[in-house]
RNA sequence: GCUUACGUGGCUCAGUGGUAGAGCACUUCCUUGGUAAGGAAGAGGUCACGGGUUCAAUUCCCGUCGUAAGCUCCA
């Protein structure tokens, strides 16, 4: 605890020491925040001039001066007018802004500054006591980036500077290292060098093309997905991207996210009576499934029916923020929604929970956490964000909470993140660079059902409004695989591995038994390949590890005499020697069993 | 959308005010090699696109498009 109080310290006064440096090379820049965060802290500046990466160095030299120069942070409590007057003689126009609010919103009595040479800022503390505390190897400049004051993209866009901050110069030495190994396992990278998939600009920003490698993967997984909800007892529907805007004016989302959507394509269909049809690209599935659910006449005996489809959908994401696989326009979702009544929201949310820790355990991903979305009964923009219903967003709050409980799955809880329909359940990861994502979404929807008249007739011959869950365990097949690519650093086990296995004929004598193998292995629908290239076989084993093929078979004339395979797995040093029906039926197992071994 | 940077063969990148280069990949030939690059030859680029400055622009300037990091957004 002392430690990381110390490091909260370092963090915190290396962010003065930053300003006071950037103040020195550009005199008359403007102060915002520099708090300290995870791995360093930051600080924004309203710049006289544009700074560059180039420029850190001199900066870091600079702050390493200071660091040397043994600087006092001294404290000072400034009452209102003390301390308005104190940042106008700085000319601090936004740290102004600030103290302002915090006095007349927050009712404080007297802020707080920091001096430490020739410079003070206003800030809480807590500081080192000196600079000299400070490793001066410690902190690295790590890069430059826009970021709007206050975090409102109302205003103006300032230029932070992110930095590394440890206690020592190993901390900072390790992390820098793991980051720069973590960016080897980058899905963009990967993807291209694995030939997974590919974007190109004039099919459209946003819109990945997927190569035949990462079709495979695409296609395990959604085997996989329906294998899991085949037994569950989904029924599978298919239905189409593209739907009348109507739709989602009665469903409601239209006001909410007609941003997020394609523009609409006007069709001049019926023009004699003056009307027009507006059709749109579809962002979500669930108003199409609510349509399969009100095809016919429900009964309470059928319930819960459960609806799965890997849909295509939509999204006008912003331009700035797509990237690679994780943010796209064009996705396909593992997506299902579950009609029950009251009483089965429950289990069948606590079946959902089940499905997802299958789902993860399979593939051995443990580096995400889960996160309970409520509504936010305080939140002033509420009657717009949300359906007015207080009663029924405490009750099924409660509902989600007590299966998250039962699943034992680890959750905390987060208000003002939900659906505007419904309490939520992200599953959340971090990428190779640090950057949060949901890769799972899950909801309970006590609104749009009742606005599209979904109903089924229940034991008392009453008609009732069914609940609706919407789950996607495996979130969009872009985002999904792309977090898979960085779990697995593109070396997937074998079930889900593009080339399963690859032969390595050590000379053109044993190329008829090679044929034999691959016949055998095909006739089981193993992903087998043969490298007959003309290169060494030095340069055979060099290039297909590289591709990351889980199972080389190394074939001489050893083999093909004695009928016998040569094993070299991913990654792994030792070889195996075993009987080609052996290999088969073990690779057979693997691949059945999806182990996770390659 | 915003800030900053970047855009040179399929990939990774060098370079220049006088219309381009390397390595890998690719093609052909030689080599049939037992565990991370065998050898040789060859083909491949309107230097993202549009405009401007200039005798001359891939290089300088402006715009557009695209990419990266971050911010905003993220059903």
């Amino acid at each position: 605890m002392e430690t990381n109080d110390n490091l909260y310290k370092i963090r915190h006064s290396l962010a003065h020491i930053l300003a006071q440096a950037v103040l020195e090379v550009r005199p008359g820049s403007k102060l915002g925040f520099g708090p300290p965060i995870e791995n360093g802290f930051y600080y924004d500046f309203i710049l006289t001039e544009p700074l560059h990466e180039d420029d850190f160095k001199d900066i870091e030299k600079r702050m390493k001066a200071i660091i040397k120069n043994k600087q006092v942070f001294e404290k000072e409590d400034l009452k209102f007018d003390d301390a308005m007057a104190r940042l106008e003689a700085m000319g601090e126009p936004y740290k102004q802004e600030y103290a302002k609010e915090l006095f007349e919103k927050h009712n404080l009595e007297y802020l707080t500054f920091f001096k430490n040479g020739s410079f003070v800022d206003m800030c809480e503390g807590p500081h080192v006591e000196n600079t000299k505390k400070i490793h001066p190897g410690c902190f690295k400049l790590k890069s430059v980036a826009g970021a709007y004051w206050r975090g409102s993209s109302d205003n103006q866009m300032m230029t932070r500077i992110y930095a590394w901050a440890f206690e020592t110069k190993e901390e900072l030495k390790e992390h820098v290292a793991a980051y720069q190994e973590a960016l080897k396992r980058d899905h963009k990278k990967l993807g291209k060098d694995l030939d997974l998939f590919h974007i190109d600009d004039e099919i459209g920003k946003g819109l990945p093309l997927w190569l035949p490698n990462g079709t495979v993967i695409r296609d395990e997984l959604e085997k996989f997905m329906r294998e899991l909800e085949f037994k569950d007892r989904f029924q599978r529907i298919t239905t189409p991207c593209l739907t009348k805007v109507q739709l989602y004016e009665k469903t409601g989302h239209l006001p909410y996210y007609a941003e997020g959507m394609f523009p609409f394509m006007e069709v001049k269909e019926n023009e004699q009576d003056g009307h027009h049809t507006n059709y749109v690209l579809r962002p979500m599935n669930c108003p199409h499934h609510h349509k399969v659910f009100d095809s016919r006449k429900r009964s309470y005996r059928d319930l819960p029916i459960r609806f799965a489809e890997y849909g295509n959908v939509f999204r006008y994401e912003s331009a700035g923020s797509l990237s690679g696989l994780l943010r796209v326009r064009g996705m396909c979702m593992n997506d299902a929604h579950i009609y029950c009544a009251e009483d089965q929201i429950e289990e069948e949310f606590l079946k959902v929970m089940k499905m997802h820790e299958t789902v993860y355990h399979t593939l051995g991903l443990h580096n995400f956490w889960m996160r309970l979305s409520t509504w936010d009964p305080e939140d002033p923009k509420g009657k717009e964000k949300y359906v007015d219903d207080p009663a029924a967003w405490e009750s099924t709050q409660d509902k989600v909470r007590a299966a998250m409980v039962k699943s034992g799955l680890p959750f905390n809880e987060v208000k003002g993140e939900a659906a505007f329909y419904g309490p939520k359940i992200d599953f959340q990861m971090k990428t190779v660079t640090g950057r949060e994502e949901t890769i799972s979404t899950n909801q309970l929807d006590f609104a749009v059902p009742e606005r599209l008249g979904l109903t089924y007739t229940d034991k008392d011959n009453e008609q009732k409004t069914p609940y609706c869950i919407h789950r996607a365990p495996a979130g969009t097949h872009e985002r999904f695989v792309a977090f898979l690519i960085e779990h697995f650093a593109g070396a997937f086990p074998t079930w889900l591995a593009p080339v399963q296995v690859m032969i390595l004929p050590v000379s053109e004598n044993v190329l008829d038994y090679c044929n034999d193998l691959i016949e055998a292995l095909r006739d089981s629908f193993v992903r087998v390949e043969i490298d007959t290239s003309n290169d060494s076989f030095n340069k055979k084993i060099r290039t297909n590890s590289k591709k990351r093929i889980p199972n080389m078979l190394i074939i001489g004339d050893k083999e093909a005499e004695e009928g016998t395979v040569t094993l070299k797995r991913y990654g792994i040093q030792e070889q195996d020697q075993f009987s080609k029906e052996e290999f088969i039926t073990m690779l057979m197992d693997k691949i059945k069993n999806r182990t996770l071994e390659s």
